[in-house]
DNA sequence: ACCGTTTTGTACACATATGTACAATATACT
DNA sequence: AGTATATTGTACATATGTGTACAAAACGGT
């Protein structure tokens, strides 16, 4: 019962998430965005509570869709290597094929809101910790299963974080597929952390 | 002759590019600034033109001091891989030195503005292609005197490039030298491209 | 047809922000 | 002392932005 909504709230979301993606969050006003959904600040505020819960909901999608959620399927008996490996290349490939080259908009947020928003960035950290700590047990997975050796796995989760946020940004600049994939290959061949897929 | 300034232009920089360097480009409004720095705007943009053009000045003074720099020095005859390591080195550890963990001014730049400034983006790309032209230059002299083997030399530049847009986002969640250097190191070394210093 | 409920539209009261215009002020030089 | 010159202070016109308050509108159910 109540008047119904004149939007749909999903694909609100989904088109938020776009403008965050490619303005970054502080660009994307409570005005500019209602405006964007063809609402007003009334229904705004109704309907989300505000910018930064907005945001939230925005990331959970965000995180969905994300190149890297494929590493939360990867079950005991997989090819770890492998499917880190693939994850990377997914990623160089989303990344390059975004006509608009806007990066990674979690890794936008982290370098434009840690240390600046009381609430977001903290949760942009927590994000960050919980990526590593995800490397850290595939690893460790990878390191039973004989695909490596179990040496600096600590180290090498925080090697395979700093390239996989690497090359997120370098991808606003470098927007040729082999140009961000080879050196990340490279990479991750250097650190012993690469099977090719297929 | 004329009225004379009431402020020192080159500490007013300095100030203004912590500032920016601390909440971002588009977060430093004029009148933020000219509050911050106990001017008028009149006098603003009587000395600075406008805040694009300041911006310009700032990221001069920036990349003076930036860790990075030091690969300018690099000369024929020294040690480049040895240098390089050195590098990456102090990155780390200006980076984890920096109270606020604020990261590197002009990664977060290009993550907030490459593809969403028309003036100050494609300035910073240029940016991050004359780094990545450097690293090449320095790994091909490298070659030349026999400290690595020559080959893939640009994609070992790109991974190079790749390494240090990374530890610098990376830092603002990874706030610990050793934390932030074992990786970078180690990553390094599977590059082929670290040389203990001293 | 009426009622409860929810969304929408409109208004208010501010604060921030930009860029320009022009008068007032403070210096150096003659 | 007077003048040229540059900086500074004040004002204007306008746009954006926030959060709240309350009336108007549109539905479902009785």
């Amino acid at each position: 019962m109540g008047r119904p909504k004149s939007f749909d709230r999903d694909k609100a979301i989904e088109i938020v998430m776009h403008e965050i993606w490619q303005q970054g969050y502080e660009a994307c006003s409570v005005k500019a965005i209602s405006e964007k959904l063809g609402i007003t600040r009334s229904s705004f505020y109704n309907t989300f509570g505000s910018r930064e819960a907005l945001f939230f909901e925005v990331l959970d999608v965000y995180f969905q869709q994300s190149p890297d959620s494929a590493l939360a399927n990867i079950k005991s008996g997989d090819s770890v290597i492998k499917n880190i490996s693939a994850v990377f290349e997914a990623a160089c490939r989303a990344r390059t094929t975004d006509k608009h080259s806007r990066g990674c908009m979690a890794v936008n947020s982290v370098a434009e809101l840690v240390g600046n928003h009381d609430i977001i960035g903290p949760k942009l950290e927590q994000a960050i910790q919980n990526s590593i700590k995800r490397f850290e047990s595939l690893l460790s997975l990878a390191a039973e299963q004989g695909e490596i050796e179990n040496d600096n796995i600590a180290t090498k989760a925080l090697a395979l974080q700093n390239l996989l946020i690497g090359l997120n940004v370098l991808s606003k600049v470098v927007t040729n597929f082999d140009e961000l994939w080879q050196p990340t290959k490279h990479t991750l061949k250097g650190l012993g952390i690469y099977t090719a897929t297929r």
